[in-house]
DNA sequence: ATTCATACTACTCACATGAGTAGTATCAAT
DNA sequence: ATTGATACTACTCATGTGAGTAGTATGAAT
């Protein structure tokens, strides 16, 4: 009941292709035109037509308002784009120009927790942190300007490098500690600037 | 002198914000009324300094037909989107509708492969893979069809569940192996379906 | 001192745009 | 035979929307 004719189909497709491009919805004229047609409204029946079947939405009277709600996009919550950094850059990671590797987009309700303009994400350099489950090459989420709590993985700024690190509370005095009997570092975290704490984690596995 | 000041970033954000949860474009008095302005004109006139530093484009006489063209959207990439199972129904992940807990959106880059429509995710239980860092409640990004080398990781469809078990060729036969000396299952594979590869990983940690 | 960018209010204008009315033609299902 | 969905043309209307004019205030740079 709810399949689409050729030419519904069409008309999806091509409302789609420009969503996907990042390009603006095409209007009823631009479709019209676009598909030779010399009426608005035979666009408007046709949206109207994919309205019924539950393909789009839209909001009325608002100009380029189409959406396509496939049962993908119908899931899809907010999306967040988040900076991946070789190293993090001394001081707020809203210095966005240097040093930005790579983006990386994650779906937010996937992810459990919503991205802030604090968020910045960070290749994982040696197997410090292993003995968290966070390996050589993982790409870690990280909030910039979090409240550390005992426990917590933190990106720290340490000999000129970030590197990661729980961060514990022993006798009121925080510490930082590397979760690999092989780097026996304990340091008085005091001295340390706190760059991030630990919020997510990407892995990619070589095929 | 490219550098935007605290307003106009937040009015970049608002708009690149809407662009990425596949929005349209705010408007001239949508942009006003989201920040409080009495007057469209507030609105457009930062969205020309906008354009004159070189962060946005748009056509003219256009409705939303804003487009953000910064660093960030240069670097980006396609994206994709994953379904994620809660477990993975027989056969084919192709048949999407059911099961699907959620969806999650990468950056093809930034994950180092290409997803194509036969990969998916699978959200992890139990800690039968620890030895290979998946911990409990980790997205795995798995491709199905692929076919699986020695050392690989793969889900596999034992006892009504999805399960990931390291794939192992022991004297030319193929066995699975859980990375976790708890479990000590040595299951011979030919008897089972080994529903996708392991290609990628996400963690979200609590706060 | 003056210039310039930022950051607005108040108002106007033209046209872009969604939505609608009325009518025609075709085809499949009943 | 008649109904209903599809697939249009021709036209109108209200409002959404970008663009512009005129003016005010502030603060930094020269």
């Amino acid at each position: 009941m709810n399949e689409l004719t050729e030419k519904q189909r069409n008309i999806l497709d091509f409302i789609q292709l420009a969503q996907q491009a990042g390009a603006p919805v095409p209007t009823l004229r631009e479709i019209a035109e676009h598909f030779g047609f010399k009426s608005s409204r035979a666009a408007a029946d046709h949206l109207d037509a994919l309205k019924r079947k539950g393909f789009i939405q839209s909001e009325i009277g608002k100009a380029r308002s189409l959406r396509v709600v496939s049962p993908f996009t119908q899931i899809r919550n907010q999306l967040a784009d988040i900076p991946i950094f070789g190293s993090i850059p001394a001081g707020s990671p809203d210095n966005r120009e240097q040093a930005v590797e790579g983006l990386t987009t994650v779906d937010v309700k996937s992810l459990g927790f919503t991205p802030t303009r604090n968020t910045f994400a960070l290749r994982v350099k040696g197997d410090s942190m292993i003995g968290k489950h966070i390996c050589d090459g993982d790409i870690v989420l990280l909030e910039f300007g979090a409240e550390p709590h005992h426990g917590q993985v933190v990106a720290a700024f340490v000999d000129g490098l970030s590197t990661l690190k729980t961060f514990l509370i022993k006798s009121g005095k925080p510490f930082l500690r590397a979760e690999n009997p092989k780097y026996r570092d304990i340091i008085p975290a005091e001295e340390l600037t706190i760059q991030g704490v630990l919020r997510g984690l990407i892995r990619r596995t070589d095929a």
